[in-house]
DNA sequence: GCCGTTTTCGGCCCGACTGTTTTCAGTCG
């Protein structure tokens, strides 16, 4: 999704959060967040989408698209940079503390003049918040606890973010006419749930203007930092993110792709076996150590092909057991994005996405998907009452004979499981659905035997079909709920009920070891993205991109399954 | 600030959990 549709939703999501602080109208307030979800959501630059189209989006009227031109302008908007003078801030920054909110973060700041996160560690440390209401040992513990982890975490960028970088950078680079082949290595190929920086390689001739155009490119809006020389440039962006562009011969691009791409403990097996070989192989290419005659280097496959191995997946390239079975030719066939048949985790304006049914239906169609399932959050908060479940089942039957282009549609539905592990929602309403994904939402501190116990719970009730972003992990922001993992997954397995691998990027979730020791235990994955608007869906890509990395094969991954197979799994009836 | 096959004005953001305040405010999803 264009990078400018992010920055708009940020921007607006910045001035909601300020505003919250300095306690301006809640609807105002959730207005601006609506905007801020549906731009988020939204596939098309909304710069280039007329006045009509953008005031036709759910929850942009004159006031807001007025301020999205504003900000296509300008780079900003004045309100948020009214809001902005309005407050220091790391009063803002103090909200990203679990537990701190708006009002507990203005109280600080208006009671005891606490304007950053590491003063308010140091009145914490002097004891000083007991003075104020609503504080108490057990705030100052957590606090204290969540500015600790925050102070180990390095910066790791997610996924998603790096990728559109990389992907808006691939594109121009590739628009060159110097530039034979460009593309992506590092973390980001391999597909590591997290990246440090981006590397990017370009192979051309002539390094000069690929290197002049790559300075000249706009970086999220605003040039970063740049170092420069005759073959690699880095540069900074605002958010942090250094972008490394190498370029190199168009005959040393597959090493260099090799090299770059890693792991390191790969590269270093690879090297082994080529030393063993009589070759040497670097980022320059693979050679005799003889003559120094060069073997390979144009292309990856030739170069693995040189040493008698197959070409393992990025995603595989770990130096955990693939080298061995790559020189035997045996390495396992895993899932490919094509192989995904729908996604079974979707949400509409019946709960908490920005897209209507017809318009997450046209999303999923547009994915080539046989089927695509909606499942809005049912329990909670959520007035899904059996008449609203009816309503949207006439409303999906009608849209998929519409839009749908001979994709099914499913109703499914994400069940909030309680603290028991029961669900608000009787088995005769959920036996409505055509399938049941059920996720921890609430309740995440639980000790862990209490956790297992609620998960094994879910996992016999004979109406669930698939746990739902099974740890509940948000990533740099709430650390995965402990339980039992092997009992769980067994309990899974047992029960035919599969685990959801969430492509979603803040979760990643099951992540890849988890994927790894689920598998062994014999469970089956479904792997969806939990997409909250239209323009989600891409998503996917994180998620297969994760089972890879647990060389997950197409089989066990129920979304691939043609429908019939999948709605026997889904019956209990395999 | 947005929105309308119940409304162009009056709704919209609610239920559960947590910690602390003994009756509930703040936070989170």
């Amino acid at each position: 999704m264009p990078i400018i549709n992010e920055e708009i939703a940020s921007a607006f999501g910045e001035l909601a959060d300020l505003l919250e602080l300095t306690g301006a109208d809640r609807y105002r307030i959730l207005a601006y967040r609506r905007a801020a979800a549906t731009l988020a959501g939204f596939a098309r630059d909304v710069g280039k989408i007329s006045e009509k189209e953008l005031t036709g989006l759910s929850g942009i009227g004159r006031a807001t698209a007025s301020k999205v031109r504003e900000f296509i302008e300008t780079g900003t908007m004045r309100a948020l940079e009214d809001a902005r003078a309005e407050l220091p801030p790391g009063v803002l920054e103090m909200t990203t503390l679990p537990g701190m909110g708006p009002k507990k973060a203005m109280l600080l700041h208006s009671e005891l003049g606490i304007n950053t996160i590491d003063e308010l560690q140091t009145a914490i440390e002097g004891q000083r918040l007991r003075e104020l209401k609503g504080f108490g040992s057990k705030t100052e513990e957590k606090l204290l606890g969540a500015i600790g982890r925050r102070a180990h975490a390095s910066k790791r960028f997610l996924l998603e973010g790096a990728f559109e970088l990389a992907d808006e950078i691939l594109r121009e680079l590739r628009a060159l006419p110097q530039v034979s082949r460009a593309e992506y290595a590092g973390s980001l190929r391999r597909m590591k749930e997290t990246i440090g920086d981006l590397d990017i390689l370009a192979a051309a001739d002539d390094p000069a203007p690929v290197m002049e155009h790559f300075a000249s490119m706009r970086f999220g809006r605003k040039r970063g930092s740049i170092a420069r020389g005759p073959t690699k440039s880095s540069i900074v962006t605002k958010a942090g993110l250094q972008v490394d562009l190498r370029v190199v011969a168009p005959d040393e691009f597959g090493a260099a792709l090799q090299y770059f791409t890693g792991s390191q403990a790969h590269n270093v097996a690879v090297r082994e076996i080529a030393v063993k070989k009589g070759m040497k192989l670097s980022e320059y290419g693979l050679f005799t150590v003889e003559d120094g005659k060069r073997i390979a280097g144009a292309t990856e496959e030739e170069i693995y092909q040189a040493l008698g191995m197959q070409t393992p997946l990025p995603t595989m390239r770990e130096n955990r057991g693939e080298i061995p079975l790559a020189l035997d030719e045996r390495l396992p066939s895993v899932i490919r994005r094509e192989d995904i048949k729908g996604d079974l985790h979707a949400h509409t304006v019946y709960s908490d996405g920005t897209g209507s049914v017809a318009e997450m239906v046209q999303a999923g169609a547009e994915m080539g998907y046989s089927y695509f399932a909606i499942t809005d959050h049912g329990g909670g908060r959520w007035r899904f009452t059996e008449k609203i479940i009816r309503k949207q089942r006439q409303e999906i039957e009608r849209v998929s004979r519409e839009l749908g282009g001979g994709m099914t549609v499913l109703q499914g539905v994400e069940m909030s499981i309680r603290p028991d592990g029961s669900f608000a929602f009787s088995d005769e309403v959920l036996a409505s659905f055509d399938f049941v994904i059920a996720s921890v939402h609430d309740a995440l501190g639980m000790d862990p035997d209490a956790m297992t116990r609620r998960l094994i719970r879910v996992m016999e009730h004979p109406e669930v079909n698939i746990i739902g972003h099974p740890t509940s992990r948000r990533l740099q922001k709430r650390p995965p709920i402990s339980f039992d993992l092997e009992a769980v997954f067994r309990a899974a397995a047992a029960n035919d009920v599969a685990l959801e691998i969430s492509a979603h990027p803040e979760r990643i979730d099951l992540k890849d070891d988890h994927v790894r020791l689920a598998r062994e235990l014999g469970c089956l994955f479904s792997i969806d993205t939990d997409s909250h608007g239209p323009g989600r869906l891409h998503r996917m890509r994180y998620g297969v991109g994760t089972a890879q990395r647990a060389w997950v094969p197409a089989e066990e991954v129920i979304n691939t399954w043609p429908l019939q197979r999948l709605k026997k799994f889904f019956a209990k009836k395999a």
